[in-house]
RNA sequence: GCCGGCCUGGCGCAAUUGGUAGCGCACUUCACUUGUAAUGAAGGGGUUAGGGGUUCGAGUCCCCUGGCCGGCUCCA
């Protein structure tokens, strides 16, 4: 028999072999028992997948960021199993992997509660340690369908095949590819069929290929992520190569929850969210209100130095303002109800006078619109930068508003930029770089950026404007040298945007600054200046907000520093301990001095122990501590104690 | 908004099958004055989120409202 040769490929090496036709993926790699799925010519395939001359094979090992989506996509058709083996009535929605884990979607009369879980966990691992083999069978359309007649949604799905996959929601394309349908059969040792699933593959060779994996939580889910389509009930599980990264991940998740701002705000005394005032609206308490200053006064400063002028503006308006910028023909839902104002009636409860309807703002821009066009504007004044501290207040949806970071009343750090055409490209560049600088200050240093682009479906403006805006925002954008993600149809009706994703200390992103531009605000409200010429043109307004809300910066800086701010924004940032109550006196004279340089500084004259105010300062994560007892008085000194513990004796 | 879970002093938690609320921290007072993450004692504080119902009796069971949590949808 002839022999075939195909190349096995890896980072190091490219190493052509001979093998007999019929010879399986998996017979490249028995030495490498962490290889679980190979890459034949560029797309995935399982370890059974039969080899041809030519073939291209790249090994895919377990702990690879595809190996561990084969490894979850798995896992969660094991958890499909196990679920309809306990409840036999469940129908089968989607189950692809995510980041960290995976999910399985079912529909069932009965949500499942927690004790559910560990009933599915117990019998998954019944399912795993029988070792049953993932089995692929490619299928027609009309086999799919007689196969799964019980299975309503995995039917739609099979409708939806091909183009459709994509537009059937996040994950469906895990179910059916482009091309051939296939169904994974989970075969038991004997060759009986234990389960089977439409699914695209591929998959581990055997369920007994899953190291390590928890259950996470259940929740509902859109079917298809469309609200108007059924709940189908998710589970959510996660999955490791070993016990160790499975142990490493949970140990994550449990960092995350110690940052968590909420949690932080509470015990450092920064915030809280009185239910007496509404879900979504904060107080900041004396600590967080320092916090707050801090970072207010430095961003002031910073605008002030880069040519920005300060305007301020109302929190309630008349409703015409917003029919004119057009937020109460396309934002209405999310703004809060009128205030029906000054209407009068007669004694027989007739309208006499008619009353004006006054609105809370969600937004800045038409006030500053309005200052914009408060007189005649000259070329000469352009670009004219006007900033605000500006409150809106958003009627975010119950389900949605969480902690700092969606709330219903906020201060957003909100410019609008009226510029000239031609003035566009070195703004925006500048803009930009202001932006991240000033994101830089505040310790946030690893940036992404993602260029939103025209919805085709909804939007206002000539192409042409779209086209050279977008071209200008994505050429900035790529002279930051940051990457830049693309987000087609992202935009806001009104104009592209570019938004700054930062990574925080443990490597969540979140959506920072957006510099956006509009084509739809100055048309609206007829804005103009008077170019050299003597004509009169139409500026382009670009809106950019740094912190996005001040709140929701807050939220991000407390979990990225964990609580532990640095010096500068630290509410309190010494405090001084003395040793025994006779050394209160001279801790006193040494804050005093230090408060007269601006420092913000505490004396713990408590009835504690020493130990224990340092443990207070230490919980409290104040940074530095100045302790003092009979030495350093002698010596006029303090011992300087640092938030990590370390000490410099006799400063 | 949708689905599910939860709600006990400021915070974190207890309270056998429904039998009349307790602990730690914090707080107040007193004593102690001690060199690097918790000194001791005493004391105050709760109509168990709010309202309704079942029951001889409800923190425990049922209903309504509010809030919070986890997701989904949404986020100008």
């Amino acid at each position: 028999m002839s022999e075939i040769q195909v190349a096995v490929v890896s980072a190091a090496e490219r190493a052509e072999r001979s093998v007999t036709p019929g010879t399986k993926a998996w017979e490249l790699f028995t030495e490498d028992p962490s290889v679980i799925a190979a890459r034949v010519n560029g797309e995935l395939r399982d370890l059974a997948h039969e080899l041809a001359e030519g073939d291209e094979v790249v090994g895919v090992t377990v702990e690879s960021a595809d190996g561990r989506d084969i490894l979850r996509h798995s896992t969660a058709h094991v958890m499909a199993q196990a679920v309809q083996e306990l409840f036999p009535d469940a129908k089968l929605g989607i189950g692809p992997p995510v980041t960290d884990g995976f999910y399985y979607d079912f529909d069932v009369a009965e949500p499942f509660v927690p004790a559910d879980l560990e009933k599915i966990e117990t019998r998954m691992r019944k399912i795993i340690k029988e070792g049953q083999k993932f089995s692929r069978r490619p299928v027609s359309d009309d086999e799919a369908r007689a196969e799964l007649s019980e299975e309503p949604y995995k039917l739609e799905l099979i409708g939806l095949k091909g183009a459709g996959a994509e537009e059937a929601g996040e994950g469906a394309s895990v179910e059916v590819g482009a091309g051939e349908l296939t169904i994974y059969d989970n075969l038991k040792r004997d060759g009986s069929l234990a389960w089977k699933d439409l699914c695209r593959g591929p998959h581990l060779p055997t369920t007994k290929r899953i190291p390590a994996f928890k259950l996470m939580r259940s929740a509902a889910a859109y079917w298809r992520g469309n609200e108007k389509n059924n709940q189908l009930q998710r589970i959510y599980g996660t999955a490791w190569e070993s016990k160790e990264a499975l142990e490493e991940h949970l140990h994550r998740l449990e960092e995350a929850q110690r940052r968590d701002h909420r949690r932080l705000g509470s015990e450092l005394d920064l915030f809280s969210f009185p239910d007496e005032i509404g879900s979504g609206l904060a107080v900041f308490h004396p600590k967080g209100g320092v916090l707050r200053k801090e970072m207010e006064d430095y961003s002031r400063r910073r605008h002030v130095e880069s040519g920005y002028e300060f305007v301020y503006s109302p929190h309630i308006t008349k409703g015409q303002l917003f029919e004119t910028s057009g937020h109460l023909q396309w934002y209405a839902e999310g703004m809060y109800p009128p205030m029906h104002m000054d209407e009068a009636r007669d004694h027989q409860g007739k309208v006499t006078k008619p009353g004006q309807d006054y609105y809370l703002k969600p937004m800045n821009c038409p006030f500053h619109c309005l200052i914009f066009r408060s007189r005649g504007r000259s070329y000469r004044e352009l670009p004219l930068r006007l900033f605000e501290f500006g409150s809106v207040y958003r009627y975010e949806k119950s389900g949605v508003v969480h902690g700092l970071t969606r709330v219903r009343g906020m201060t957003q750090d909100d410019a609008h930029i009226y510029a000239s055409r031609d003035q566009l490209h070195s703004e925006l560049t500048s803009t930009l770089k202001f932006v991240l600088d000033l994101l830089k200050d505040y310790g946030l240093d690893d940036f992404y950026l993602e260029l939103s682009t025209k919805d085709e479906e909804k939007y206002v403006g000539d192409d042409d404007i779209w086209a050279e805006a977008t071209a200008t925002l994505e050429q900035v954008a790529t002279d930051s040298g940051l990457e830049l993600v693309p987000d087609p149809g992202g935009a806001a009706f009104y104009g592209p945007k570019i938004s700054v994703q930062a990574r925080d200390a443990i490597g969540r992103t979140w959506q920072m600054s957006t510099i956006q531009l509009d084509f739809n605000l100055p048309e609206r409200f007829e804005l103009e200046y008077t170019a050299p010429d003597g004509s009169r043109q139409r500026p382009v307004m670009i809106h950019r907000a740094l912190f996005g809300s001040i709140e929701r910066f807050i939220g991000v800086l407390t979990e990225h520093y964990a609580g532990a701010f640095p010096p500068w924004l630290a509410p309190v940032q010494v405090v001084a301990i003395p040793i025994a109550e006779r050394h209160n006196d001279y801790l006193h004279k040494v804050a005093q001095e230090l408060r007269g340089r601006g420092i913000r500084v505490e004396v713990d004259e408590s009835d504690d122990r020493m130990q224990k105010k340092i443990r207070n300062a230490q919980l409290q994560k104040v940074p530095f501590m100045l302790i003092a007892g009979d030495r350093d008085v002698e010596d006029n000194a303090v011992s300087f104690r640092y938030r990590s513990g370390e000490q410099d004796n006799g400063v």
